[in-house]
DNA sequence: TCTGGGGTCCTAGGACCC
DNA sequence: TCTGGGGTCCTAGGACCC
């Protein structure tokens, strides 16, 4: 695990802490010091006091409640949220130019060359949580490293409210204990499939030449976790680019009337379209997902012809796709409809060739509406059969 | 324990082309 | 009539992240 020379450690990764249930603490002092957990069918964040008794998100509220009868839960307020992780990711944009969120409550902050005027990235990390805690009110855990990924990990390990500094000399005495599961990108079904041929930690794969790692990972995974463990991942912290703009809409397991269902989807449709055209974005595909009433999951994906910024044509396609489950939904009935737009481009440079008008939900409606109208009965009664 | 709402990346198969 | 290899695009599914 060698490091190129002169290579350092100027990689911040920030990470609020509980971002969702500490907003709640913070706004609401009767919740300080008390196991809180934020959501509303299942639990979307837990606070520490909380995590302690075992209590994880995603998790159902009963269950949550067996294991800890004292916890609060709150109805997120998304609002709030979006608010203070603006004021953070000011802080951030403060510090550095180069920085990459990761979600609402997590970014990359490369300080390379700030040094001499801000000082060493330690210092500028533990300037970054002392403002975070006093001009927003919250806990943040930063982990510094010469790779993102060595800071993510390393941010994780240094939760809650901690700072870590992984050197480059460091890295293979940090790395080595970790299980895997606590590396980014390995999940359970990666870490179960190694388990199976005996390597549980990091250091256990550090050990194994690549082409065994292939054969067990195939070659995209295999690369991948052998690149990590040894510390070969990306240095630099670059810029980003939305690949997708997408919103879904759990359903419950209540059967649907098919009417219903569609019109889910087109708000859906409106709501990413108005969201694709405040981004000056135009999309180069629509996705639909679908999740069945046995929580299998499904999508329909269709590449339009040229790119779109139009609530019509997305509307109208989406439709389509829709369409094409109706018999398997009418089956196995539905518990989530979302739609994805993807293969974004820039608005701009489409300027001159498109005339196209964006229609808003209610033209697309009463399209629907004049093409379904009272034909759509039987299509109505599909849905009324419950999920097995 | 009955199940949120966002995302990214990789793989595999089929259609199609040369 | 049967057979090759290589490449790209599209679609669907799945693992993973917060």
């Amino acid at each position: 695990m060698t490091s190129p020379d002169g290579a350092r450690a100027t990689v911040i990764h920030a990470d609020l802490d509980a971002f969702y249930a500490s907003v709640e603490q913070r706004d609401s002092p009767r919740l300080r010091g008390r196991p809180v957990a934020v959501g509303g069918g299942v639990l979307l964040a837990v606070s520490y006091e909380a995590k302690r008794l075992g209590v994880q998100a995603p998790m159902g509220i009963r269950q949550a409640r067996g294991l800890c009868p004292d916890l609060v839960v709150v109805r997120p307020r998304f609002d709030a949220y979006t608010a203070a992780s603006r004021a953070v990711f000011e802080i951030f944009r403060d510090t550095t130019p180069n920085v990459r969120g990761v979600s609402i409550d997590e970014a990359f902050l490369d300080v390379a060359g700030l040094r001499r005027i801000d000082g060493a990235p330690s210092d500028i990390a533990a300037r970054v949580r002392r403002r975070v805690r006093e001009e927003v009110g919250l806990a943040i855990t930063a982990g510094v490293a010469r790779t993102p990924f060595l800071a993510k990990v390393a941010s994780g390990v240094a939760k809650p409210d901690g700072l870590l500094v992984v050197e480059p000399w460091e890295e293979a005495a940090f790395l080595g204990p970790l299980p895997l599961g606590r590396l980014w990108g390995v999940g359970p079904v990666t870490a179960r499939r190694l388990a199976r041929f005996g390597l549980y930690t990091a250091g256990d794969v550090a050990d194994l030449d690549l082409g065994l790692l292939v054969g067990i990972l195939g070659p995209g995974g295999g690369h991948h976790l052998y690149r990590a463990v040894h510390g070969l991942t990306q240095t630099r912290v670059h810029a980003e680019t939305r690949r997708s703009i997408g919103a879904q809409h759990a359903l419950g397991s209540r059967p649907r009337p098919w009417r219903e269902v569609e019109g889910v989807l087109l708000s859906l449709v409106d709501r990413v379209c108005e969201r694709l055209r405040s981004a000056g974005l135009l999309a180069g595909g629509v996705v639909v997902r679908l999740r069945y009433g046995d929580f299998t999951r499904a999508s329909r994906s269709h590449r339009l012809g040229h790119p779109t910024g139009s609530t019509a044509r997305v509307a109208e396609t989406a439709r389509r796709l829709l369409d094409r489950d109706v018999a398997t939904i009418a089956r196995r009935g539905l518990t989530l409809v979302g739609v994805a737009l993807t293969d974004l481009s820039d608005a701009g440079a489409y300027q001159p060739m498109l005339g196209e008008p964006t229609t808003t939900l209610d033209a697309t409606v009463d399209g629907l509406r004049t093409r379904h109208g009272r034909g759509s009965l039987t299509r109505a009664s599909l849905l009324s059969r419950p999920p097995p």
